[in-house]
DNA sequence: ATGACATGCAACAGGCTTGTATCACTTAAT
DNA sequence: ATTAAGTGATACAAGCCTGTTGCATGTCAT
C-alpha cells in the first residue's frame, strides 16, 4: 500500500523533513492558487507526487493537516499574549499583533477556503472561548460597554483582523508592522471612527 | 460554431429567459459549491449543458457575467440610498440595509471567490468612490473624527458588512432584518464597542 | 404558415487529476 | 555493516470536466 497517513510509529528523520517541506510548500502554493494540483505542491516541496501521496492519502488529508497545524500556531499566538494573567488590554494588544503575524504566514490554512477538520474546528472553538473570556475581563474593567454583546464584539474583532490582512498584501512594509496594525485594530474596535469627545 | 457569447443582436425572448435562468442557477449553485461543474449549473437551470455553452463560451465568461450583473445591482442598491442628496447618515443607513439585501442574494458573485472582470472591477471602484464621498460628507458634518483616514473607515465598513453576512446564514430570520443589522453596523462603525461616555 | 432561431440528445476528443503499483536506488538507524 | 525505511522514476486505470459537433425537434417572430 502506498498510503500510510496515520504513522503508526515515529517517522524517520528523513520522512519527517519531507512532511515538513510538503506542508510548508502546500501553504505557499495554495495561498496563491487554492486549486493547485498535488503535482504543483510536490514540485514546490522538492519532492515527487508519489511521496506526497505516501504521506497524505488524500488531498483532504493534506489540507486537514495544514489546517490543524495552523490552528495550533494560532492558539499559541494568543497564549503568548498571556490572556489570563496580563492586564486585559495589554493581552489583547499582544495577542492581536501575534495573530497578525501567524495569519500572514498561514493565510491559506487559516483562510476562508478551508473547510476545517474536526480537530482544527475544536481548536478554533477553544480560541473563540479564550477570546470571549478576555473580552469579558475588559468589560468588567470598563473597557467595553457593559451591555455589549460579546459575541458580536468578537466577530467585529475577527473582521477587523481579516480586513487588515487583506491590505498587508500590497502595502509598504513600513505600514505592515504588526504592533502598529494591532493598535489600530484595538482602537477602532473600542472607539469606532466617530468623533472623540471623551476617550 | 456553438459559442456565441457576445450577442451581436437582441436575443429571442426564448433565449433571453435561458440566460436569466442560467445566471440565477449559477448564483444559487456556486454559492453553495464554488467548484460546481457546468453540468450541475445547467441542471439547476433546467437546461442542458450544451445550452449553457451556447450562451457562455467559458466558465469564466459565465462567472464574469454574473459578477458584472451583481456589481450593477450593488451600485443600484447604494444609489437607492441617495448618497448625494439625503442627510449623509440617513443615506449611509439606507445604503447599508440595501447592500445587505443585495449581498444576501448574490453571495457568490460578490464573494471573495470571484476574480472580478474588468467591467465589474470598474463598477466596484466607482462604488468605493461613492462610499468615500459619502463618508467625507459625514466627516464634514462631525459624524466622523476629523483626522480619520477615510480609506481605513471604508474598509472597516466593508468588513462589518462582510461579518454580518457570515452570521445571517444560520440565524433566525428575526435577527436578519436588514434595517436592524444596518443600525448595528453603523453604530459599531462610529462608536465602536467601548463605553459610552458622551454620545 | 413559414423560416429563422433555440433547445435537447448523443457522442466524441482532449486534457487534467487522482490514486495505485512496481522496482531500483539512496538514506537513516542500530 | 546490515537492515529497514524512504524516495524517485515510470507507468497505468479511472474519473471527471470542458469544449465542440451534428441532427432532429420544438418554439418564437412576422
Amino acid at each position: 500500500m502506498t498510503h500510510t497517513p496515520p504513522p503508526g510509529r515515529p517517522l524517520r528523520a528523513d520522512a519527517e523533513r519531507s512532511v515538513r517541506a510538503i506542508l510548508a510548500a502546500a501553504e505557499r502554493v495554495l495561498a496563491e492558487t487554492p486549486g493547485a494540483s498535488m503535482e504543483q505542491i510536490a514540485e514546490a516541496a522538492g519532492v515527487t507526487r508519489t511521496t506526497v501521496h505516501r504521506r497524505f492519502a488524500n488531498r483532504q488529508a493534506l489540507v486537514d493537516a495544514l489546517a490543524t497545524e495552523a490552528a495550533a500556531k494560532l492558539a499559541e499566538a494568543i497564549e503568548d499574549g498571556r490572556p489570563e494573567t496580563a492586564p486585559p488590554l495589554v493581552a489583547l494588544h499582544r495577542a492581536t499583533a501575534n495573530v497578525l503575524r501567524v495569519k500572514a504566514a498561514w493565510s491559506f490554512a487559516l483562510g476562508p477556503a478551508v473547510a476545517q477538520s474536526e480537530q482544527a474546528a475544536r481548536t478554533h472553538d477553544a480560541i473563540a472561548h479564550r477570546c470571549v473570556d478576555l473580552l469579558a475581563r475588559i468589560r468588567e474593567q470598563g473597557g467595553i460597554a457593559a451591555d455589549a454583546d460579546l459575541e458580536w464584539v468578537r466577530r467585529v474583532y475577527y473582521a477587523l483582523i481579516g480586513e487588515v490582512m487583506h491590505s498587508t498584501d500590497d502595502a509598504p512594509p513600513a505600514d505592515a508592522d504588526p504592533d502598529v496594525l494591532a493598535a489600530r485594530i484595538v482602537d477602532t474596535l473600542l472607539y469606532g471612527v466617530g468623533p472623540r469627545g471623551t476617550r
